[in-house]
DNA sequence: GTTCCCATGTAACCCGTTACATGATTTT
DNA sequence: AAAATCATGTAACGGGTTACATGGGAAC
């Protein structure tokens, strides 16, 4: 069975799975702070497939009234939805790590641009990856005390970016001294 | 005026200036071989985008019957359209790098799965890793003899992709060995 | 004689985004 | 009095994808 459902479902249910009884609201702060570093989501987008979920009954939700606070939704996952999730992630991993970089685009027409103009969107790319690489050693350093499985991995993916990010300032650096070489 | 047009116009019309009298055909391979690795467009997108160009005068195009081989449209930019992109790169680049990883979202959830299957993961995800550099590799050295600035371009964005998988390829294994420690 | 290359296109789908709406409660 | 938090949702758009159609000439 199986149903061809997109890698964001599976997302959002291995959220669920992951912070039982969250309301939606909750699930996209969650997700902002954990994966959207490699997978990022809209709220909107959380909602429907949080309806979506529900259809298939890979989730459950359950109303909630609150005094000081508008009532809210909480879900979580059902033994199907747990399988779903196991069964999803059994399967070989279509090697689809898509990436697109507006940089590089540039970069690959510059011979229309100024050499200065060309530095400067270096140093653009420079000053972003710089904002990177401290969110993600702020998220290894949230993490470094916590010793639970889930922590590990938020580290690890952390530090996934943190290496990316290392390389690609190095980069810079080549490319740096490469066009100075020649002008 | 400058009309609000996706990244991916730009993309092509850059591919146009470059590449001057290509025919719609010959753009998707070039596509396909050029600037694929940051920035992927299918086929059907790119005749989309070639219709837009066309009506928004920055490219044109001209029919060239053949003997051996069906009729075709070939394209090069006008003045407009080396106006709009030169006005495009020229403004400052939204820091857009939108980077999706199926192999990273796994492994976020990888405590749903037994430690054999997060090797065998990371074992895919090296194999795909050194499959991108092979290509980036062969790209530089395909390149590296041509010294126009395009050839340059091409060899600077190799180098990037393989910088990157380099670093991830050492991130696998810092995560092996992290892994090794505690089973 | 089947398969590959050239060449352009149509149809349908849907994922993901942005912008906006609503309204109560708590904090500043 | 204003702003932030909690909480869920609607509407509209469009970028990008996959699948499929067509048809002649060349190559194996």
């Amino acid at each position: 069975m199986a149903a061809k459902v997109p890698d964001t479902t599976y997302a959002v249910l291995g959220l669920i799975d992951k912070v039982p009884g969250a309301s939606g609201y909750e699930l996209v702060a969650v997700a902002g702070r954990s994966f959207a570093h490699f997978w990022p989501i809209s709220q909107t987008l959380i909602y429907r497939e949080l309806d979506r979920l529900t259809d298939l009954r890979w989730v459950a939700r359950t109303r909630v009234e609150q005094l000081h606070a508008p009532s809210k939704w909480t879900y979580h996952a059902t033994t199907a939805g747990r399988q779903a999730l196991a069964d999803w992630l059994a399967t070989p991993t279509p090697a689809t790590s898509s990436f697109r970089s507006g940089v590089l685009l540039r970069f690959f027409f510059a011979y229309r641009l100024h050499p200065d103009q060309v530095r400067s969107l270096l140093a653009d790319y420079r000053s972003a990856l710089q904002t990177q690489q401290e969110e993600f050693v702020a998220i290894m350093d949230k993490l470094a005390a916590v010793s639970t499985p889930t922590a590990r991995a938020g580290r690890l993916t952390a530090l996934h970016g943190l290496r990316t990010a290392e390389a690609r300032l190095r980069w810079i650096e080549e490319v740096e001294a490469q066009l100075e070489d020649d002008s």
